[in-house]
DNA sequence: GTTAGCAGTCGTATGCTTTGAGTGCTAGAT
DNA sequence: ATCTAGCACTCAAAGCATACGACTGCTAAC
């Protein structure tokens, strides 16, 4: 793709600022009252048609205005799109949903997910994974009643996960003892994916917590993967704030957040890079419209999972990824040791 | 209220199913073809009218046939409404959602929420709360770092909630032992309310305790009261099936959605009676064309919280009944010991 | 009390016209 | 070479008139 002139350059920013504003196509002769005041109308009409040859550019009709395409989407985000400071307000909303010490993992991404989609304005959806990658600090056994138990997993980077498990054979005090003792001398030190595959010896040393070793693979099985309590949806509501979308796609988009494992996996898809901002490639499931930016989030130098913002294609990127990014960095905080150290961006 | 003919009854009565059926305006011809072959049109014509001028119907225009006014609604919950059967199907398809054993109350309260959506085909919402009537069986204190621990909280409807608790003075295991026992010697046996309000005698031997007291208290604060963490909704996008919303109500009711809190309140108002239909009566909070079912709901012979189901008006008010109760009913059983006995409705 | 028949109502669908925002092109100015 | 003013052209959206048809309400006869 050949390089393009400063001026077209600028137009085509133009452009997509306008419309990322205005959701209206834009006419040459608002560019002109906006951005330029040297240049007629004509001149830019002429640039305009141009770009639309070179791809940049579409007219839903001849007397309309022009949008911006994907590409030049994705040319305004390598070219100009810079981590915006974030007002002073929005850094203290960001701060303030974290002051209360951590309290398990659902409740910080909770309002992590929270705090995105207010201030950026747009849904956001958070997909816990990489369980496999974290190391089990500590599982504690503590006994509820004959029947049942709480499985409490500690990983190293301060995530807590509980969940409770049943028991066929009614539970003595001992029982649990020597189970939460055998327990920690395999599992703690060790991550979920070594776990996942013990070996043969291992297993037989097991023999008498057959059922309940069981159950705690079944619950580092279901954490890792993507799973309907991994998902964390916010703000729903907020994306028909956007002209673009009419009832019809309402639905669809609903629809897709309600089966919150197949959005997941929409999430999931970067797996390398620190942020991905995805245009209209999603059309298959539902989201026809829809840019997704998502980045990957870690909680005490370990990986943790997916953080995403779902919007209209003319979002404002630049706006989500200071904000994903912020977030993030204060989200790494946090485990160390409280919020207290409040630093710049 | 004057009794109507039962002619005019049937005609009322048809007028409502037809309307729930095909949400538009029903006609005299309609209600003639479907439902009566030995009386003209021109007769239920005079029947609709009287009927509008009782108030049981409207008329959307001169030239539109009549829809049901909320009066006609009670008046058909009244006299009409019965338990229909469920079908097999979808007996099935509940007990499955409880087949395996119970895992803490927000596994449990999900899945329902998402069944009685499922069968329904509305939106479902269930809001757990008087925790303050339900007894304390035992509360857990288990030791997670230095700097915290996890506070589970066993009642005697085998309700399990925990939550983890920040403690600025590093934890030894001693103290962890003591705080245990003393926090059960003082909470076990009795009712949140009992806790919340205690002798000040009983604060005075928990001095050392202080902090980790109030940390407990404010737990239990927060689950008695309608809490974000309380409420559970299924099933947003259903309610995007049904013609009478548009755009404008779509965006209120996801508004109202997403602040789970007050959407509680309206749940929560029903106080007294086993089930509470209410239609059209919450139009100050954003949900115009509304009705709102609710039952309130036992685990294990307590009461722990209310569900609904929130549609338009002409929801099928028997079938949405019928689901509500039938889950209740299954729901009970879960805590006693499975639902391997399968009982008829 | 019931019914057939018919006039009257009013929402909806359809097609036509007007309007105006915008473009593309071209000829002349810079 | 660029740029620009001017003008013809296009097309969606808005407005308007007409026709249609699904109803009701009334009346007169059964």
């Amino acid at each position: 793709m050949e390089k393009l002139s400063d001026r077209k350059e600028k137009i085509l920013k133009a452009v997509v600022d306008e419309y990322i504003k205005s959701a209206t196509p834009v006419s040459s002769g608002e560019i002109k009252d906006k951005h330029f005041n040297n240049i007629s109308s004509a001149t830019i009409r002429s640039e305009l048609s141009t770009l639309e040859d070179m791809g940049y550019l579409i007219k839903p009709h001849t007397s309309a205005g022009r949008i911006p395409s994907k590409d030049a989407y994705k040319l305004y985000i390598d070219r100009f799109m810079v981590k915006i400071p974030l007002k002073q307000k929005e850094m203290e909303l960001i701060q303030n949903s974290f002051k209360e010490r951590f309290e398990g993992v659902e409740e910080i991404v909770r309002r992590t997910a929270k705090v995105i989609s207010d201030i950026t304005n747009y849904t956001s959806v958070i997909v816990l994974s990489n369980i496999n990658k974290v190391k089990i600090k500590e599982i504690k056994l503590v006994e509820l009643d004959e029947h049942s138990a709480l499985v409490i997993i500690i990983t190293d980077s301060g995530i807590i996960r509980d969940k409770v498990i049943a028991l066929s054979n009614p539970m003595s005090t001992v029982y649990v003892k020597d189970a939460n003792a055998l327990i920690n001398k395999m599992f703690s030190g060790k991550t979920v994916a070594e776990i996942k595959s013990p070996d043969a010896i291992i297993k037989k040393e097991l023999a008498d917590f057959k059922e309940l070793y069981d159950s705690i693979i079944a619950i580092l099985e279901s954490y890792g993967g993507t799973n309907d309590s991994n998902v964390f949806i916010e703000g729903t509501s907020k994306f028909l704030d956007y002209p673009e979308y009419d009832l019809d796609s309402a639905k669809k988009f609903l629809t897709v957040l309600d089966t919150k494992e197949k959005f997941a996996e929409l999430i999931e898809q970067n797996q390398d890079i620190e942020f991905s901002i995805r245009i209209g490639k999603d059309e298959s499931c539902g989201l026809e419209k829809c840019a997704i930016v998502t980045a990957r989030y870690k909680l005490n130098g370990k990986e943790i999972g997916h953080a995403g913002v779902i919007g209209p294609e003319r979002m404002d990127y630049s706006k989500v990824v200071s904000v994903l990014s912020y977030v993030g960095k204060t989200l790494e905080k946090i485990a160390d040791g409280g919020n207290d150290d409040k630093e710049k961006q």
